[in-house]
DNA sequence: TTAAAATATATGTCTATACAAATCATTTTT
DNA sequence: AAAAATGATTTGTATAGACATATATTTTAA
């Protein structure tokens, strides 16, 4: 019974035979025409498998010098960008939310910093909860940037979250995320249910559009919060 | 002048009618053949645009119920898997490194069921220190498959850090990453020079060749951490 | 009425072939 | 000696055709 050929197979068998260290980093590897033959595949096979690694970092290839085992494999993860109440839906938890607090006003400057923006630009601050289940989730902390969005002066946040408003009304091409962990200030404490300097997991996002900032967003979940993504 | 089919024409093509609205989220695309003959392409072309557009997580492909746009168009930022020397190396801080301890067991049934490892599978355990300018930076604590990674018996984790080693001698295909907030514990704390339940930044990765389990780290960093990535 | 079997259909993958594009090496020209 | 042209090699990508596999739908059997 003569098993097909597989780029699967194949794929597996050379990331196998660079860990092993038969074909140690820097070395070259047989060509694509050379694997072909061995495993008894068409070069599309091969060349599918090979893709494969390259793109997960473990060998490098250029035409014409061939394909090396990557000598430092620098490796990417990806992660998704959260809709929170799709994160919590996706657990199979009931999601609720509650608006804390919606002021028009200049942001501090710390924020102004952050965002890039002068000191008259108007903002609007929002605070809320989003809940799994009945428990606190998140603790959403947000700075809008209104001469970028200035839409979100009509905006219902009682019936939809900044979150998702924005992301339904103000594309963003550009983000940064930062994560960190923090202890929680009395204030987020009695929000989340939790004891005065517990753990909290912080994400920050700022996002712009070109070079507009549109908004800072501080989010906090308790310290039972796992942020998971897979290569 | 007829520009030559590209499954990246095509690609980019079916992405800009989906975030252009023009297929709604949820809504069926046509199949590969009717867009193989819609850009006069190959099948296989058309298919290596869609595998490449449901990888990225704007649509989702099941045999015989055909292709839909995403219901929740999952936006992906990257972060770069760090080496925690060049990490420090690269903020202009000098970089020093403690092993702790190194010591071959049997791993506890918390870490062989999220590595999926049977009971008597030799194990690796190795906790060490990473500085930044003679700082704490860094706790590690990993466990290293002995079945997976023979070699790393021989290995001198005083000259290398376990991190680096097995960046050079076990590549990984697959990779989980967990992050947390979590109080520190008392060994914790001392090791970071914080006090007993401050809040630690707290990442966890597990990776595989293959099917096969390689190590699970725990990564422990004191609350001045961040962890930043762009778009 | 329900369960099992058959069928149809869309995607998944492999093959053989062809040509394109990049780039390393060599030769020719300036 | 330097620059330009040429050639060779390797990967990149497209194609038509075939069969595999998963699964939604329909038909048949219990």
């Amino acid at each position: 019974m003569s098993e097909r050929a597989s780029f699967r197979v194949i794929r597996d068998e050379i990331a196998r035979r660079i860990s092993g260290r038969l074909w140690l980093p820097g070395a070259l590897i047989p060509n694509e025409e050379l694997l072909a033959r061995e495993f008894g595949a068409a070069r599309a096979t091969v060349n599918r498998a090979l893709q494969e690694l390259a793109r997960a970092g473990l060998i490098e290839r250029r035409r014409r010098a061939g394909t090396r085992v990557a000598l430092h494999p620098v490796r990417e993860a990806r992660f998704v960008i959260p809709v929170v109440r799709q994160e919590i839906e996706a657990k199979g938890a009931a999601y609720q939310y509650r608006l804390l607090s919606r002021i028009e006003k200049a942001a501090p400057e710390l924020v102004r910093a952050r965002l890039g923006l002068a000191e008259e630009t108007p903002c609007l601050h929002v605070r809320c909860l989003h809940l799994a289940d009945r428990t606190p989730y998140q603790f959403e902390e947000r700075w809008i940037n209104l001469e970028a969005v200035p839409k979100a002066r009509e905006a219902d946040f009682n019936a939809t979250s900044p979150n998702e408003w924005l992301v339904e009304n103000a594309p963003f091409t550009e983000a940064e995320f930062t994560f960190c962990a923090a202890a929680a200030g009395p204030e987020e404490a009695a929000l989340l249910q939790l004891n005065e300097a517990a753990p909290v997991f912080v994400g920050e996002r700022i996002t712009w559009l070109g070079e507009r900032p549109i908004t800072l967003v501080r989010m906090m979940h308790p310290p039972s919060h796992r942020m998971v993504t897979r290569l």
